[in-house]
DNA sequence: CGGCTGATTAGAGATTCGTCTAATCAAGCT
DNA sequence: AGCTTGATTAGACGAATCTCTAATCAGCCG
């Protein structure tokens, strides 16, 4: 039962965030805030065994792999992605408690009156 | 605290985005990737009652009203907020709709098989 | 070793963004 | 009408962002 505790944060519309909330959230929020960086993070999220090559995301854009390597670089800073080198190549993976963040601040406006006991409680971190 | 067991991944990780639908939700996530920004969205969404006059809003920052006013257009031309001027004053509320696009985004796909159909994909372009 | 492929870092140029001041629009006074 | 208060628009300016080219770092193999 993937209960998600995580989040640093009430929803957005169960009470005003405060100033450092706010700022955290923000920073998370830009490094999704890029369309490219939004399709890494779901190409990377979505790729079978869980890892991607960088070698596979470079060749989907039409960008050089310096833009690449940057736009990864800022989701590894923010955290929701993480990497490692295994030989040749370098490995991503997506970090889901992060990810998890970012849903937690807008998802209880629309979930029907959550049923089970999905507490998204505001557990800080 | 905190366990995270997150299931496995987000609906951003169910499959690749589009680039189409990339850019789409890139412009909402722009609109609300600003500490600003989102303490508005906040505190539009959480004010008793569903409506907040712009007066309220402005006390709360130490900016200045016009920055304010730029602020709440760019969530509004964004989707996420709506506004009715009534008399003196301008009233803003949230708009649920559009701000579930965001919690679908990367809200984890519910329980396991238990719950069943939580539909979450309403990510259509 | 020397060279080759994959990936990142460094730095530059153009665009976008956040904030401000000044000016304008809207509604309600006296 | 003319003044006052609330809110937005217009324009300017510095800071941050996205992309590129050039250079550098990390493994592999002839």
């Amino acid at each position: 039962m993937a209960d998600v505790t995580i989040a640093c944060c009430a929803p957005i519309a169960r009470e005003p965030l405060s100033e450092s909330a706010a700022a955290e959230m923000a920073t998370l929020l830009k490094a999704v805030a890029d369309p490219v960086r939004l399709r890494l993070l779901s190409m990377i999220g979505s790729h079978a065994g869980g890892e991607t090559c960088v070698c596979d995301l470079t060749d989907a854009f039409n960008l050089t792999a310096p833009t690449i390597s940057h736009h990864l670089k800022v989701l590894r800073t923010a955290g929701l992605i993480d990497s490692e080198r295994r030989g040749t190549w370098v490995y991503y993976w997506i970090v889901p408690a992060v990810v998890a963040k970012l849903g937690a601040l807008f998802t209880p406006l629309a979930e029907p009156a959550s049923a089970g006991p999905v507490d998204v409680g505001l557990v800080t971190v």
